[in-house]
RNA sequence: GCGUCGCUAGCUCAGCUGGUAGAGCAGCGGAUUCUUAAUCCGCGGGUCGUAGGUUCGAGUCCUACGCGACGCACCA
């Protein structure tokens, strides 16, 4: 059936071997990057017609092909864009050109040859030897539309990267991304750390988490929701400054914002507040753009988004009272603001209400980063409380285009207050799955740990903002969907590709 | 979990108020030494997401289920 455009390859790889050639390649040195072959063509100055007498090496996935006959067009894509490959009958040995003659779409290939420019200005590489690096059994996608579905493009991101640019550039923009941030840090003295992934009691946020169990401890485990109780006990040890590229695990809805496993950047530094991690948050965000290039004003769907520093830094009472028209502490006329949109939690504590308010007028509203500071103490149990008005918690959220960014603390280092908060929290959560209190951290703040701002910054939400993707899948390489039911005595198919049961020594760790 | 929309060839998509399935690209055969989504001539390719139902007749209408996208809820 369908099958035919596999069969039709599977009989052109066995000619390939009838011609004594290994269909799937080998080692390769001194291979170029399209760029630079690009620059190069630039640099050496070739005119159209013209070819150089420097010798090259090219190298790429076949994703067009341009038969005429006794001349062959061949556009090359590696990570770095695409180059124009051009084989001649007359230049190739005869062995080569029957390989030539054999190639498809999404086979692989290295060629030698001289670089030049074709009569029509082309940048082309000249090719004297070929070699097929590996012959591809099964057919891309569409050449013009590419891959467009977005099931199979997140199943098989394998095909999505090879097919379409921009996705491969996107996910070359959060490599640049992240290392930015990673050494924006290093240079200022912070230390990555790493803390458990697997941790029998997990805090932090509020969450639902995934659980595990470890066999031959027999103890349940949960991935963590958040590494910040492990990274205070770093600052307890007397590391003043460190920070983690966490990724985290929330058992929670899928959304465009949200994947149940996502990264988040932690960083604490000691004799630091809240306002410090403003600082460093903008510090952070403003060398990110830098290296991307393209602006502070960044284009975003319809919308653009001016991350000109300084950002505002709002009060939380101010927003709600500038959106939502009501003085938060105003106990009756919170209550009477969220009925009036539908939200009448009898039990619920005010400061539940009060968010509702901020979630429902503030948020949506802010489009241009925007700090949020100064929340309701309720509302923060591992935040230090004003020490001029003890109802407010020197905390902000980093909005981007409604969308928290960034969550930042003056980290509480009082243990009896802490030990309060959190038990305070507790009792309000009655549903099973959330956390018992962690008593080695209130241990650990009784040992002493020194005043410190602290912050977390969605990674994958940055990466969103700053390369103009809508969407958190887009910027996940493989973000969690459902796998999808097999066909009895299909084989293959477009899964996740390893199961549970692996058989043990196959992997390379 | 709820709602809306979608699922037709390997890919991108048409297919009206029900009448028995189409295009482009890819593929196959042929021509072609400067193409750029190459071009020209010819050819093959489908369990219309799955299972039921209505009907003389279902890609089209109905029901259930599956998967996805978006929105809502959840996510302090």
């Amino acid at each position: 059936m369908s099958d035919n455009l596999i069969e039709t390859r599977r009989q052109k790889l066995q000619q390939l071997r009838d011609l004594g050639i290994d269909p799937y390649g080998g080692r390769m040195d001194r291979i170029l990057p399209n760029r630079m072959l690009r620059e190069k063509v630039e640099r050496l100055k070739i005119e159209a017609g013209q070819t150089s007498e420097v010798k090259n090496r090219v190298a790429g996935r076949i994703v067009l092909l341009r038969n005429i006959g006794k001349l062959i067009f061949i556009t090359l894509r590696d990570s770095t864009g695409d180059f124009q490959l051009g084989l001649s009958k007359s230049m190739l040995p005869e062995n080569e050109w029957k390989i030539a003659k054999l190639l498809d779409l999404s086979d692989i290939v290295v060629a030698d040859g001289h670089l030049g420019r074709t009569k029509t200005n082309e940048p082309t590489l000249w090719a004297e030897h070929l070699h097929l690096q590996c012959k591809a059994l099964r057919p891309p996608p569409e050449k013009w539309h590419g891959l467009s579905d977005p099931d199979i493009r997140y199943r098989q991101r394998y095909v999505d990267l090879f097919t379409n640019p921009e996705v491969m550039r996107t996910f070359r923009q959060r490599v640049l991304i992240l290392n930015t941030v990673r050494e924006y840090l290093v240079e200022r003295s912070f230390l990555e750390v790493e803390t458990p992934t697997l941790q029998p009691i997990y805090g932090g946020a509020a969450a639902r988490p995934f659980t595990t169990h470890h066999n031959t401890l027999d103890i349940d485990l949960f991935l963590r929701i958040s590494p910040e109780l492990y990274l205070k006990r770093l600052l307890v040890g007397g590391m003043e400054r460190v920070f983690e590229f966490s990724r985290n695990f929330r058992n929670e809805g899928i959304d465009t914002r949200h994947n149940p496993e996502f990264t988040l950047l932690e960083a604490y530094q000691a004799y630091g507040d809240y306002n410090d991690m403003m600082d460093l948050a903008e510090g952070l965000v403003t060398c990110c753009i830098d290296r991307l290039g393209g602006g502070m004003v960044r284009k975003y769907g319809e919308k653009e988004i001016d991350f000109t520093v300084p950002w505002p830094r709002r009060k939380y009472a101010d927003l709600v009272k500038e959106f939502a028209g009501v003085d938060m502490w105003d106990s009756a006329a919170v209550r009477a603001k969220a009925a009036s949109i539908g939200i009448e939690k009898k039990h619920a504590a005010e400061a539940v209400l009060i968010a509702d308010l901020y979630d429902h007028f503030v948020e949506p509203n802010l489009l241009n980063p925007t700090f949020v500071m100064d929340w309701p103490a309720d509302l923060c149990p591992l935040t230090r409380r004003d020490p001029s008005d003890p109802r407010i918690a020197q905390r902000f959220e980093l909005i981007v285009n409604g969308m928290e960014l960034a969550n930042a603390y003056t980290e509480l280092n009082d243990p009896a207050v802490q030990e309060a908060t959190l038990r305070k929290q507790l009792a309000g959560q009655g549903d099973e799955t959330m956390a018992v209190m962690d008593e080695d951290f209130i241990q650990a703040l009784e040992y002493g740990m020194p005043p410190a701002g602290g912050i977390g910054m969605g990674l994958d939400r940055l990466v969103m903002l700053l390369t103009g993707n809508p969407s958190i899948r887009e910027t996940i390489l493989f973000p969690l969907q459902r796998p999808k039911a097999r066909v009895p005595g299909e084989q293959g198919g477009a899964d996740s590709p390893a199961g549970p049961d692996t058989a043990p020594g196959v992997t390379k760790s």
